[in-house]
DNA sequence: AGTACCGTAAGGTCAGACCATTGACTGTTA
DNA sequence: TAACAGTCAATGGTCTGACCTTACGGTACT
């Protein structure tokens, strides 16, 4: 619940948690999923239901799943057998979050950029390490892929996102996979940068991404970096371009 | 009606966006934010003016900010002159959002911890080059109160967490922050693992905060990126011992 | 001057009603 | 029998209007 941050011992003559009683109901319900007790899949009682076993009106109810779905925790389905169920877990609702702040100017382009580089970089050990031959083969198929659409004109983020995502996967590591899939998910789709990013931006980036496929085949570490490197300090550069 | 803000030329069989006015409410007062129409400290018209300027009953007002609030675009306050207030610097709600994906995904604490030890051993460098006087000031004094927590034996994980946070900051750069706040956030708490942490744990672990906050000092990257690595390797091993 | 009180504006909650959507059940028809 | 259509019930979405709680600000009393 929200208390797990509290830090403080201000148990005696409690002040929190007045007021608010839609927050306690999300906090259980956070409570139920964090111990397993709820899973994905799984469905919540009807609203109706809820207001009974809460001995709250139906409006907090509302509230508390208002604020469950856009935590991103639930998604509510309407109709018969509707109802809130728990998602599986989705980075998208996160990489929404951080476009949000980042529209609020809290974070700027090149931070976000900054941070990618770092993330991307640094899980390229691994990458080289624990990529299978099943990872190659589609990293190198993602390439073909956008090898053609610059051939067609029609190179887009999208291609590029799919490939950094792919080999993200790599890694074999679910927790930086969700980290770089929120780098490259709605963040960068809403920022201004890289609208139609022209057929020359499309191709030279192809072409970096077939070196870094052919340097994780090869296991070679250093090339990799070095590539991934100037890949992404090219996108930088693009970004404080176009931000102000 | 509800259609005011549709946008779209959704006319022939138009598919999307039905339901929800709430969600139409909140995505206009998303783009007032966006294009800078409302800033953070602003504060948006009561709930009862909101209705009618929407035309909605204040229920449908009220799920609307239960969803800004939850996103971290606004904070609610009570009583005469409260309201919904934009909010300025939060990552807060982001790295909580994100801790709670991540607790409720099929994430362990292994792959946790891995993505952890690239992100704030990538980070180095850049603290390294951009720490203040300031910051390194703050470091030591972090340092000085986890000594004291040991010596009463009242470590906690939170005194280290603190530690690593302030220690992102050196780094100037909120995207990082936000990051490596998330992971030492609620997620590690709600974790089962470092409950307690023994006070060995935590003599150890002030030891080479202390040793970090010196070779940032003296700039000599080499040896911060040592000790953060056996720092964090440590934790990995712990990690998996007490998780299954 | 300081304190205590009260009014008012705002969010928080409640109760009950109605509409809209959707899946399942049932009955009719070819 | 199989396919279609109509009905029904469960469930979320919204509305109305009322009342409570909180907290700021002013006023009156000491």
């Amino acid at each position: 619940m929200a208390a797990t941050g509290r830090g403080e011992k201000d148990d005696l003559f409690s002040r929190v948690s007045t007021s608010r009683v839609s927050q306690v109901i999300v906090d259980q319900i956070k409570v139920l999923i964090r111990d397993g007790s709820l899973t994905p899949g799984d469905r919540l009682p009807s609203e109706r239901d809820l207001c009974q076993r809460f001995g709250v009106s139906r409006v907090t109810v509302r509230e508390a799943l208002r604020v469950l779905e856009a935590t991103g925790l639930v998604t509510i389905r309407v109709g018969a057998h509707g109802g809130a169920f728990l998602t599986a877990p989705s980075t998208d609702r996160v990489g929404e979050g951080l476009a949000d702040l980042l529209s609020m100017s809290v974070l700027t382009a090149g931070e976000v950029t900054e941070a990618r580089k770092i993330v991307e970089i640094g899980a390229l050990p691994l990458i080289v390490e624990r990529a299978t031959e099943d990872d190659i083969d589609a990293l190198f198929k993602l390439v073909e892929e956008g090898q053609h659409a610059v051939d067609e004109g029609e190179y887009t983020v999208d291609i590029s996102a799919r490939f950094h995502i792919r080999l993200a996967e790599c890694a074999h590591n679910t927790a930086l996979t969700m980290l770089i899939q929120s780098f490259h998910g709605p963040l960068l789709m809403s920022l201004r940068e890289a609208r139609e990013q022209a057929p020359i931006m499309g191709k030279r980036g192809t072409g970096e991404h077939r070196e870094l496929a052919e340097a994780i085949r090869s296991r070679d570490l250093a090339a990799a970096q070095r590539v991934m490197s100037e890949h992404i300090a090219r996108t930088a550069q693009r970004v404080s371009h176009e931000v102000e």
